[in-house]
DNA sequence: CAGCCGTTGTACATCGATGTAAAAACTCCG
DNA sequence: CGGAGTTTTTACATCGATGTACAACGGCTG
């Protein structure tokens, strides 16, 4: 009992194999008559398009890679859902790959796996250099997210992080707070969002007339809630007295504020804190969190545009269009972990 | 500039396409001096792979669909992480889709989505009954986890979801709670998680020679931390006073707290909360949540391996063995959400 | 009713990689 | 050096769906 195939429903409905296939794809010119025999015959025998066949003939897979560095972060987890569901409007599907910060796996998604499997990339870069991204040649159609690797070598969707990050150290310095850390700097990686935001704390320090010290900038090893505590541990055992912390996500943040809690500091009394991405544990969280929250269904949304529009190109053998920047909206999202006690955004 | 094909690098290496094949899938009786030449041909080319000809040919995607209701659930997150983890030592790639709960689109999951896109298929289902799962010539292999929809129709891969919250229940009683509520029954669904834990719920209580009632699970509309908020709320509105909640995820039991916390009620001092699933969020909350811990790992590892051998059986045209009942272990995490002031696990 | 036109339906080649079966090349030994 | 036995390579058919090009059909006009 092999899985029908078109032949099969062709012979049943006594019809060609490509009539069966005009039926199938909705082709305007079939009779309503031949329509009905070819749907009854298709009922009947269980038919069920084979996809690789029709891959191969159509040169497109209707799949879209995602490729973020790990899908257990809430960040990405959100964002990975909004895309799924943005993908499904555009009928594609998508494959989920994690680069788990290994800079060969992310090198391996920008070449399509060593294959030709998807017929987009959207890709949520961590170690990735400007010079990664020139010279692909045959590979898919691809869309950065978040960090800005270098402008111009592929299309990209972010919010503003300098500017982001600067409204959220203005916020910091308006409640009095001057000796501020910035928690989320990684080792040896290239200009990435820890630098940009970076950035975007020390323009916010410069103009209010005060110093800034490289040494605000706190490392981690990764961007999880552990990573986040162990940060702060250090810092305070290092005998510092920080009164306010930029956390580059809200993992670190939430991290952050369990370990102030830990040692009987308290948010935001003697620690104001400031997350990064608003996911769901920072709403609910005691105290809440304050968090820049970009607007994860416009990233989605915009970033299922630019692949379908390459994609369109492709297919039409267009000349490429230069690399498009696309920044979406942030806001400030102030809640207790900076405002005292308030209700819940 | 097209892609190459392999015939393009079969004419300048020099050797037949098949020979060319033959080298890219490491087939044995290759001369080292021919591998290398097609080698090179195929690194000055920069041929790849068109996996849509591998796949029809070969009759295998090397794609396993992942079906889960939402996958910004931390619980769902975690698990696709590990499964595209452990997907890839099986030289599989994960495609992932969304039910939102949508029970049409568990039932077109079941079917493969209108098409025969995957080798096979894990499937988190929520609404599905046990007679959906009959039937389904044509379908993918297909392992389910969580929900025993009833036993026999699939392989299955869960802990002992009825002991795990006996032992939960058996906790709060040994804390000295007898006003327990059950946070997370879902209306209109089949007998499913909720119900399996709602029973060793029951156990529990009977074990201990105490009375149930059936208006101790508290129904909820998702499985999100607002639910758990919005259901503790009702509750206290309602003039009760629980002393023990036994919420049937994380974020239940993290949104539950948050309300307790607005409410002036102390965690755990007057009200113990137990959770589902350990997920990152329960470890730094304050207070740490206490918490059934599925082995995620294992629930990962055992459904690739079951989906593997059901795929291997298939390619081999053996006879299907009867479904697979598999159960991975779990762990009563105790915190501080039960325990009073205690470190963190 | 011939002639034309628009609509339906068909035969066949094609997308790219690989399994099959068999030919070609090479080894080894008497 | 001939021939059996083994290793390496090849030609060709095939997986399933669909685009192309064209044939068949029906209806309408003059």
């Amino acid at each position: 009992m092999a899985r029908p195939r078109i032949k099969d429903v062709a012979r049943r409905a006594g019809v060609s194999e490509k009539t069966v296939s005009n039926v199938i794809n909705d082709y305007a010119h079939v009779s309503e008559r031949t329509r009905t025999a070819v749907r009854e015959a298709i009922d009947e025998l269980g038919y069920r398009v084979n996809l690789a066949g029709r891959h191969l003939r159509r040169g497109r897979t209707g799949i879209i890679a995602l490729v973020v560095p790990e899908l257990d972060i809430p960040y990405f987890a959100d964002l990975a859902a909004l895309i799924i569901t943005e993908a499904e409007r555009n009928a594609m599907t998508v494959l989920v790959h994690q680069t788990r910060e290994d800079r060969r796996r992310e090198l391996a998604a920008l070449e399509g796996f060593g294959s030709d499997f998807a017929d987009g990339l959207i890709l949520s870069p961590l170690t990735l250099t400007g010079t990664d991204l020139r010279d692909r040649p045959g590979a898919p159609p691809t869309v950065l997210l978040g960090e800005r690797v270098r402008p111009g070598q592929a299309d990209h969707v972010a919010i503003d992080n300098e500017r982001a990050a600067r409204e959220a150290t203005v916020h910091l310095l308006e409640l009095g707070r001057r000796r501020i850390r910035v928690v989320g700097g990684r080792e040896g990686t290239e200009p990435g969002t820890a630098e940009v935001r970076s950035a975007g704390h020390r323009a916010a320090l410069e103009a209010a007339g005060l110093p800034w010290d490289p040494a605000v900038l706190l490392r981690v090893e990764n961007f999880r809630a552990l990573d986040g505590a162990l940060a702060v541990r250090r810092l305070l055992e290092a005998g510092e007295q920080p009164d306010g912390l930029l956390c580059l996500n809200d993992q670190l943040a939430l991290g952050a504020m369990r370990e102030l809690h830990d040692r009987g500091l308290r948010v935001p009394e003697d620690v104001a804190v400031v997350g990064f991405d608003d996911v769901e544990g920072g709403r609910f969280s005691v105290p809440s969190l304050t968090t820049v929250a970009p607007d994860k269904h416009a990233v989605a949304r915009v970033a299922l545009e630019l692949l379908m529009v390459r994609i369109a190109e492709r297919d039409a053998r267009t000349a490429g269009a230069p690399p498009r920047e696309r920044v979406v909206a942030h806001r400030l999202l102030v809640r207790e972990s900076t405002a005292g006690a308030g209700s819940r955004a």
